[in-house]
DNA sequence: TCTATTTGACCGAG
DNA sequence: CTCGGTCAAATAGA
């Protein structure tokens, strides 16, 4: 039974890992097409066949994490023994260690008291490119999230921010994001996701597909305090575009989470609220490729499961070339 | 006034 | 004991 289920799940972690490159294409044939339109490009009629194609391949994968998230979230609480609001009383748990059982994984009255331990729910790795120090918006995945914390972390040279989401409370959502500039690359952030959105508004950017809830603002600058002014910009601000700097290419990799650094004397402004690709409801566009101004980029996010994923796939590292064209016929190439 | 962020403190794991 | 993760009071902005 539980194979099953963790069959189902790893299932889950596939499609959606190949639903964002999927999106990741789409956005940079976007983005392509917009330089080629100013420059009087001629492949455009190609990039138009490019894109029909990732549209139509999206959509199918999109039905498919759905499908198979459907079973995944039953067969979950099914061994959890019912509610997934209800305290999971131990339900697919590891026992963290012999005392109280979850209601508080937090030692003081753990707020939302239906998430489960993190350490029980699916993890999935990713990392983020974006454009400027400033540019945050790659982070945005249509979701709301709240900020909640944030850590220096020994040896890494930026603090990491804790996001939750922010229906955690009315909706017992219990995912949550860690994100964290990478030391030796300040433009490149790990995300680290922890759980699936259960809250309505992960559905509705599944269905809806462009609805952002939020603004992107999310995590870092790393740098210096941040007055208020910008702060405010980097939070508020309408987004940069990530196609500018991405550049040729787009890279996932694992975290590679230590560095060289030392002292983190800067203070990542989280920054509000911060609407981040969700690795696991995918924000499909339905009418696919339609946006002109590539909005919310959905980044370069890749969902990976790492650890304590069912698959237990380890670190990846991936490089993916941006001509469309090559990609859609030697899909195996990328992989 | 409400909502979100900041930040110091607390807690558990290793 | 140290460190990562989270809470919650204080604070700021809309």
């Amino acid at each position: 039974m539980e194979g099953m289920s963790e069959e189902k799940c790893a299932l889950v972690t596939e499609l959606m890992r190949v639903l964002e490159i999927v999106r990741q294409l789409e956005a940079h044939m976007a983005a392509g097409q917009q330089q080629q339109q100013q420059g009087g490009g001629a492949a455009a009629g190609g990039n138009q066949r490019c894109r029909e194609l990732v549209c139509t391949m999206r959509d199918s994968i999109d039905r498919a994490v759905h499908m198979a998230m459907s079973c995944c979230a039953a067969d979950g609480r099914a061994a959890a023994g019912g509610q997934p609001e209800s305290p999971p009383s131990g339900g697919d748990g590891s026992p963290r260690s012999g005392g109280s059982v979850d209601g508080d994984f937090r030692g003081r009255g753990n707020a939302a008291g239906q998430c489960k331990k993190r350490k029980t729910l699916p993890k999935w790795n990713t990392q983020v490119r974006v454009s400027t120090v400033q540019d945050v918006s790659p982070l945005d995945d249509g979701l709301s999230w709240r900020k909640y914390g944030q850590k220096d972390i020994l040896g890494a040279k930026y603090p990491r921010a804790y996001f939750r989401c922010t229906h955690r409370h009315t909706q017992s959502c219990c995912a949550s994001k860690q994100v964290q500039r990478t030391d030796g690359d300040p433009l490149l952030f790990d995300v680290v996701y922890h759980g699936s959105h259960t809250c309505a508004q992960a559905q509705g950017a599944a269905a809806a597909g462009s609805g952002q809830v939020a603004r992107p603002a999310a995590a870092a600058s790393g740098e210096h305090k941040q007055q208020p002014a910008a702060a405010g910009t980097e939070q508020h601000a309408a987004t940069p575009r990530l196609e500018a700097a991405a550049g040729p290419m787009l890279q996932f990799s694992l975290p590679s989470n230590d560095a060289a650094g030392g002292a983190t004397s800067s203070r990542f402004q989280g920054g509000g609220r911060v609407a981040a690709a969700s690795p696991f409801v995918s924000p499909a566009t339905p009418e696919c490729l339609v946006r002109d101004v590539p909005r919310s980029h959905h980044d370069a996010e890749l969902a990976s499961t790492t650890d304590s994923s069912p698959m237990g796939m380890g670190e990846m590292d991936f490089m993916f070339p941006l001509d469309a064209a090559d990609f859609l016929e030697n899909p195996a190439n990328y992989f």
